[in-house]
DNA sequence: CGGACAAGCTGA
DNA sequence: CAGCTTGTCCGG
């Protein structure tokens, strides 16, 4: 359509512009002077003259003027690329989809850091590299779906079979495992565009366009195919609302284009399996894939005198030849209380985790918010015992234990290089699994913590834990030993790993989602901030909603994620409502 | 968000 | 009533 131009002062086109200001999420219009009209376009970033002062934006709409568009101001200039058009849209869809209500945050992770005039040329290759995963091949000849590779089986051979297609846009977990395969694929004479810093490259079209989780938002023209690699971390969702998932983001890109999806995990998530082709390998095969497991049942002894050393460890702590890490989670969690009386676990009698002890002394169920008297369930006794002593206390323990040093790995700090070289026993967070090298041993000191932590994903993540451990040791004929200290034995969880068949697990876990409607056989929201109570309100009246108070908080479940963000998008918001909505909550 | 402006509070 | 804080509105 080319606009007329009647008079000087009616601009030469009008652009719809989001400015790059927190908490404006506002589209407002400016003129494209006709100097500019070459070199800006939809989802372009420009300079704009806003209220006096001078900020960026993005162009998100660009139409003809009308009379009334005589007065507006010009932008200023343009400053480069921004997304193109297509994920411009899937910017909106997700901004609906994660009740955001406003496009700044995602067209920030579309855009890249630092300004492209434009895209850097790159060579397009027929990917020719093996070895290809024939299994990736035929998942992805039919559309797509779940690949389920043990934790130390190479991701390459999928990848490659992806790239083989055409242009593959590959999400992974981190930047550090991105790079690692971005430098392995441009080995084979793939040509890779490592995002964030090679958006220029990935707008040019490179075979593979890789990076973490913001490249589900990377330019990748004429994507042929998408792979999410470790779809179980946590890390494929943003902590910020707007709280969307990479999977999520990526399975909706994907099939906007036709593309399938290879969703890759060694422990893929409910929602990953839900409705999707889950393709495993053989069970044996998959068995000897996973490092040897040791249960370590502390039923044995009495809650309260239960050490975290175990003589099963100590045997292992002693053996000179072995490199140890101990991993006890310390982050946030409640405490655990036992009864001295029957030595049961407290736990809520609702939704079964484990309960803390809240400020006034009553009994807190940190997963349904259930609250009761500090009393046993089973036996009536007041008299309960906490189970977990301190971090620097348990170093002590083991090193007396080890009969030689313990260094303790404390939480990652910048310095991400550790001396694991000054000793071979290590304990600490989780962290010791990402900052010491070559273990032969990982040892869970209290898996019950992660088992029964007060969130509804506990188990899944409980699982993630194991297999990232896992990827430490090694498949069985290595020789690596995961050890996992609990009272449930019997958890499927534990199974799972057991058996090295993560099938045990997801199976339960989705017929426990299912009896309970929780996702993905429901989709939750939590509101909190000025004006939830009006805006909860207005949705309890929206047709497959239900809304329920939640820990001082509001706990939105609608049927299915269309209708939450459907709900949430046409509910009208409380005029200077600071609503802060968390959809898909990592942690409930 | 950050500037403009209005209304409210305080102390001489 | 000047000087300051706090709240509300608005941007093209």
């Amino acid at each position: 359509m080319t606009p007329k131009r009647s008079a000087d002062s009616i601009p030469f086109l009008v652009a719809g512009i989001v400015p790059d200001v927190t908490g404006l999420d506002r589209v407002f219009d400016y003129a494209v002077p006709e100097a500019l009209a070459a070199s800006v376009g939809i989802g372009g970033r420009v300079r704009v003259s806003l209220n006096g002062r001078h900020v960026g934006g993005w162009v998100v709409s660009l139409s003809a003027p009308t009379n009334d568009d005589m007065k507006l101001k010009s932008i200023e200039r343009s400053s480069g690329l921004g997304p193109d058009e297509e994920i411009l849209d899937l910017c909106r869809w997700a901004s609906w989809r994660w009740g955001a209500n406003r496009l700044r945050p995602f067209l920030v992770t579309a855009s890249p850091n630092t300004v492209v005039n434009r895209p850097s040329p790159t060579r397009r290759t027929t990917v020719l590299a093996e070895p290809v995963s024939p299994a990736a091949t035929a998942l992805l000849a039919q559309g797509g779906g779940v690949l389920r590779l043990p934790p130390s089986d190479d991701h390459m051979p999928a990848v490659l079979a992806a790239a083989r297609l055409g242009p593959t846009l590959v999400v992974c977990a981190s930047i550090d495992g991105a790079r690692v395969l971005a430098t392995r694929l441009r080995r084979t004479g793939v040509s890779v565009a490592l995002m964030p810093d090679e958006w220029a490259q990935a707008r040019g079209g490179a075979d593979v366009v890789i990076g973490a989780r913001a490249a589900a938002f990377a330019p990748c023209p004429d994507l042929a195919a998408a792979i999410v690699l470790d779809e179980h971390e946590d890390a494929m969702q943003e902590e910020r609302v707007p709280t969307w998932h990479a999977r999520d983001v990526v399975s909706e890109r994907a099939r906007r284009h036709g593309a399938p999806v290879l969703l890759i995990s060694p422990c893929p998530s409910v929602v990953a399996l839900e409705g999707r082709i889950l393709v495993a390998p053989p069970p044996e095969r998959e068995a000897a894939a996973w490092p040897t497991v040791e249960v370590v049942d502390r039923n044995d002894e009495e809650p309260w005198k239960r050490s975290l050393v175990s003589a099963a460890l100590i045997a292992y702590l002693r053996d000179p030849s072995l490199r140890v890490a101990c991993v006890l989670n310390t982050k946030g969690q409640a405490k655990l209380l036992a009864c001295r009386g029957c030595n049961t676990l407290v736990r809520c009698e609702d939704c079964n985790a484990a309960m803390g002890e809240d400020e006034v002394g009553r009994l807190d169920c940190g997963s349904c918010g259930a609250t009761r008297p500090r009393v046993c369930a089973s036996c009536g006794s007041g008299v309960l015992a906490r189970l977990r002593p301190g971090v620097s206390r348990l170093r002590d323990e083991l090193e007396a234990a080890a009969q030689r040093d313990v260094v303790s790995v404390v939480a990652n700090k910048d310095s991400d290089v550790l001396d694991d070289t000054k000793a071979d026993v290590f304990v600490g967070t989780e962290a010791v699994l990402h900052r010491v090298r070559r273990l032969d041993v990982v040892a869970f000191l209290d898996f019950d913590s992660e088992l029964l932590a007060p969130r509804y994903r506990a188990a899944e993540q409980a699982l993630a834990l194991l297999a990232r451990a896992a990827r430490v040791l090694g498949k069985k004929r290595s020789g690596g030993r995961l050890i996992i200290q609990t009272t449930m034995s019997d958890h499927d969880v534990v199974r799972a790993a057991r058996s090295g068949n993560p099938s045990l697990a997801s199976e339960s876990e989705t017929s426990h989602r299912r009896t309970l409607s929780l996702p993905p056989f429901s989709a939750l929201a939590v509101i909190d901030g000025d004006g939830s109570n009006d805006f909860a309100e207005r949705l309890k009246a929206v047709h497959g909603v239900a809304v329920s108070p939640h820990r001082e908080r509001w706990l939105v479940r609608a049927t299915d994620s269309v209708t939450l963000a459907g709900a949430l998008a046409d509910t009208e918001r409380p005029p200077n409502a600071k609503l802060r909505i968390e959809v898909d909550p990592a942690r409930l």
